[in-house]
RNA sequence: CGGGAUGUAGCGCAGUUGGUAGCGCACUACGUUCGGGACGUAGGGGUCGUGCGUUCGAGUCGCAUCAUCCCGACCA
């Protein structure tokens, strides 16, 4: 079929492209490195929004937002912050245009030339800061849980829809706290609202861990992150959450006085997940045969197809639908009929499959006969035939196994890539075939800096939750003692 | 920004030694179909990325330019 999508081994990328392509989620824009997010893929991300936004409200966290446009001084204030950001930032230098006196068209004009160039945020740690400094006077107005939904600008080199775009959609949470130890907490907190999310809500396993300090965050004393593994064995940072220390605060003079008198520097966090999760889902679930969406998360949840040849079958089975579509959403579950007459049944499975939604119900003249339903799930393709009665309380329950079995299927699939290595030879030939390889490191930022120079492969955490390994042993690449492994990868 | 490739209909592509553009899908109309991506017949749709040059004549040759994709460097 000229439309079906094929997963090449050697080319995962244009799988990759061509499942988020046509299943409707986003197409490329045509500004550079941008993306038009289509409806399907949208309501994807407003169910992604809704569900990390009840997790935050359960931390105290309240939303808010700041202007996309931020003075050029606010990022002289940072150093470290700037020189991680300063090469991709986009900057606005004019804010008039005019008619092309040489012709059609329009111009920048020349005489519109902003005082002091506005850059588009990258991140917005600088204008948050310096609005939090008129926020907080006392250790009464601590702590400060901030988070907005935005969108950010950072001018990458290479793009790819959902995974690298020059604008993306994410969330960014900004906190000051009293006290290191109230902010470290929160930083751990936040990063266990991502894993939670990644684990319950888009069945993705991840691993939870600290980033080296070369792959810290610009500015951060310390970045927590999950990392997912893909089905080609790389791994995807999905979200970080970065312990700030007062880096911040000193650089924009946030003080409060505190319960003894002192005027003190705050303790920050900042902490995001972005668009970049719905191209995890794509990687992490997606089949040959399109899309594969937990429950929790599609935006449809149920598709019902009829099969007819008459009008009067025709109605007759779309009074069912109609009444079965009112007993599941009763039960919240979101059903979608797909009453389109100009297309064929088989067309319609095909095109709900690529959708990725997880169950398709079809009722057909023999069902009408029978009082039954034929029930297919999407995770493992299976068909059953399932009796009028009893099919609202099977849905459920259906529902939540393939749910499990989403997150099964991909936790057995990182458990079968996940091996101890202790050898620097072994390590340069599994770590191309796409694994990840829990071995030992000296803890340098020059031993890194080598094996990525060698390998492509970069620490991607040394974690905390799962994959935890403190033992002594030498370093994979230097023969240095070392007190734990950590997580080597290819990543996107 | 370095290395490689590609720009031809909405999408995917063909186009020979330069001779005035075609195929599949999609689209429109009618008919037959309809339980896993239907078929027939008839249609519509193109400044060949852009500019300059060579030539009687350029999709095809040359130069420039822009864009996209892949591999690097950078990154959520």
């Amino acid at each position: 079929m000229a439309d079906q999508i094929t997963k090449k081994e050697e080319n995962y990328s244009q799988w990759y492209n061509d499942l988020v392509v046509k299943a409707d989620l986003a197409e490329q824009s045509a500004v550079r490195g941008c993306m038009v997010i289509k409806p399907y893929g949208y309501a994807i991300w407003e169910k992604m929004q809704r569900a990390l936004d009840d997790m935050f409200k359960k931390t105290g966290v309240q939303n808010a937002y700041f202007p996309l446009f931020i003075p050029k001084s606010f990022f002289s204030r940072e150093a470290e912050h700037v020189a991680g950001f300063a090469k991709e930032c986009a900057v606005v230098t004019h804010h008039r245009l005019m008619n092309d006196p040489d012709g059609k068209g329009v111009i920048v004009d020349p005489s519109a030339k902003l005082e002091e160039e506005l850059i588009v945020r990258p991140t917005s740690e600088t204008i948050i800061w310096s609005t939090y400094k008129n926020w907080i006077k006392s250790w009464r107005d601590l702590p400060l849980l901030c988070n907005q939904w935005c969108n950010v600008v950072r001018w990458e080199m290479r793009t790819r829809l959902f995974l690298r775009t020059s604008e993306f959609l994410w969330q960014e949470g900004h906190t000051a706290h009293a006290t290191a130890e109230e902010a470290e907490a929160k930083a751990k907190e936040m990063v266990g609202v991502y894993a939670d999310f990644a684990r319950n809500w888009l069945a993705m396993p991840v691993i939870v861990g600290h980033k080296s300090p070369n792959e810290r965050f610009a500015g951060a004393l310390d970045t927590l992150t999950i990392e997912a593994m893909m089905q080609d064995g790389k791994a995807l940072q999905a979200g970080t959450s970065h312990f700030l220390g007062q880096n911040f605060a000193k650089s924009f003079d946030v003080q409060f006085a505190d319960k003894d008198g002192q005027l003190k520097y705050v303790w920050a966090t900042s902490w995001g997940v972005s668009t970049r999760l719905m191209g995890a889902l794509v990687m992490a679930h997606g089949d040959n045969n399109g899309l594969v969406l937990p429950p929790k998360i599609a935006p449809i949840q149920v598709v019902m197809v009829p099969i007819f040849k008459t009008e009067e079958e025709h109605s007759a089975i779309l009074e069912k639908m109609n009444n079965l579509k009112a007993d599941l959403e009763d039960k919240g579950v979101s059903v979608k009929i797909d009453d389109r007459d100009t297309l064929r049944p088989g067309f319609k499975f095909a095109e709900w499959e690529l959708k990725g939604v997880p169950v398709r119900l079809a009722i057909g003249p023999r069902d009408l006969q029978n009082g039954t339903v034929e029930v297919h799930r999407r995770d493992t393709l299976e068909k059953e035939t399932v009796s009028l009665d009893s099919l609202v309380p099977s849905i459920e329950v259906l529902l939540e196994a393939i749910q499990k079995n989403i997150y099964q299927k991909a936790f057995d699939f990182r458990q079968a890539h996940v091996e101890k290595c202790d050898s620097w030879d072994e390590f340069k030939e599994k770590i191309q075939t796409g694994k990840f390889l829990l071995c030992h490191w000296d803890g340098t930022t020059e031993t890194e800096q080598a094996i990525k120079d060698e390998t492509k492969a970069t620490i991607r955490c040394i974690p905390v939750d799962s994959f935890v390994c403190e033992e002594e042993g030498k370093c994979i690449y230097t023969g240095k003692p070392s007190h734990r492994r950590v997580v080597f990868a290819i990543s996107y």
